[in-house]
DNA sequence: TTATTATATCGTCTTTTTCCGATATGTCAA
DNA sequence: TTGACATATCGGAAAAAGACGATATAATAA
């Protein structure tokens, strides 16, 4: 992924958010839809329900998070949950000490 | 500065290269139009004309940077020098390692 | 099978960004 | 003071991003 185009992905307030509560879900989220431990997954409409926006708003910035790596998107029966790809927020970090 | 903004700044391919080349401005650049030692300084004709783009828009450009706090500006004679905020660089980076 | 819930995608409209040329301002040199 | 550079700003056209409702697809439950 062009390193232009993660910061792209960031430079949206609603993302930023995003990714901030992803990194603490259970202190931003209630219980996990599934019933069962939550880990670090947020499901699409925990995000839109606390985000304020459309559904489709919702799930178009979570595929633009996904598309520049940011985050992981797994399947799990009725709910897509996505949660951080801190590897890949890790090199964002090594590219911004290392090359910019 | 919000941080959204210093990423807006980013989300560009052109200013993106513009702080790299600002990182090694002897690399990058000729002879500093004023005849004396560069330093990290760069002006506005230097960059328009690495960048291949119009005079406006390179302006335009720095001026963005400078807004985001990214790049610093001092005019000298009749040129504006830019040149990187290492300090706002750093502070980039440590919210990227805590906040986000 | 049908209804319900969750998510994704499509088409559309609005807002922002990109990038330009023209022009204004600032500085120096003749 | 006029001319030549360097830079900034203005106004606009085109492209991209933001955001929505409608609809399509997926999975589950009755």
């Amino acid at each position: 992924m062009e390193q232009v185009e993660v910061f792209k992905a960031l430079a949206n307030e609603s993302r930023l958010k995003i990714l901030q509560w992803m990194k603490e879900p259970d202190k931003h989220f209630g219980d996990c839809p599934t019933g069962g431990a939550r880990g670090r997954k947020v499901c699409v409409t925990e995000i839109q329900s606390k985000l304020g926006l459309s559904q489709s708003t919702a799930s178009q910035y979570l595929a633009i998070l996904q598309d520049a790596g940011l985050v992981v998107a797994r399947r799990e029966g009725q709910w897509t949950f996505y949660e951080r790809n801190e590897e890949a927020l890790k090199e964002l970090g090594d590219f911004l000490k290392k090359d910019l």
